[in-house]
DNA sequence: GTACAGTGTTTCATCGCTGCAACACATTTT
DNA sequence: AAAATGTGTTGCAGCGATGAAACACTGTAC
């Protein structure tokens, strides 16, 4: 059995998942931290991988990340091959595109906030199933 | 998503869980201690849910139980209701969003003119009739 | 220039999870 | 009978993660 004094939680894994999605999105981390409801503080400290996250806290991000449980808790201290394994959600949902287009500083707010809405319109059209 | 301050994780599932396997197996706490690396006492105190485990433990438990994070992680915050992201005053009407449009600086006349049409097509073809 | 707003970082006090050890109770052993 | 062993529970100090607020820094506005 893996040893018992060595921790189960892959914080290099979800700082580095953390870091590359919010600078993809151009999010600031208290963007991330308004959305994921985790503090910018311990979103700092997790991207810099200093201690270890608490339960409610990795289910927040992975879950914001979309990403599975089971890469940063690791079972059966798993192997750790997997390096960077880039997973996109599904499809880009309007709070992907809404955080996206908010986080375009050549856009004013006004601007952002109605090619969100316009997408929210097409997205809840095109994504219901075909009648 | 869901409220930021419910807890996310599920320690009712992982107290049954543990309870239930523990006595299939006939083994007392000490010994489900010495397997696992957690202390008796923690193991008692999740057993009854008492507290939230950390997520060491979490792994540690759910590894022994080979029994699926998630399960006690919960993705997706139990209510899967989509909260609204973009709010806007009034209703998002072609004629606002172009008023907009055309007082973005940084964008070109002809950019502006075309979002707006772009929009009020949108919007003609998908926004329901008033009830 | 001087403010000002935004960024990531970092004190710092609070909070609660942890494990040891003691506990109360039951069962077995002598 | 008492003593010993085993059970789950709990008091308690230590430790570490957390978030608000202050920090240092940058870029922008005026």
């Amino acid at each position: 059995m893996a040893f018992k004094n060595e921790s189960l939680i892959n914080t290099g894994e979800l700082g580095r998942a953390m870091k590359r999605r919010r600078e993809e999105l151009g999010l600031s981390l208290r963007d991330v931290a308004d959305v994921t409801g985790v503090s910018a503080s311990t979103l700092s400290r997790i991207e810099n991988g200093t201690g270890k996250p608490d339960a409610d806290n990795i289910a927040r991000l992975t879950n914001w990340l979309d990403m599975p449980v089971d890469r940063v808790l690791n079972k059966q201290g798993g192997s750790d091959e997997v390096e960077a394994v880039v997973y996109y959600p599904h499809e880009p949902t309007p709070e992907i595109v809404e955080a996206h287009l908010r986080a375009d500083k050549n856009l004013t707010p006004e601007t952002a906030k109605a090619l969100s809405e316009l997408f929210r319109v097409a997205y809840s059209q095109f994504s219901k199933p075909r009648d």
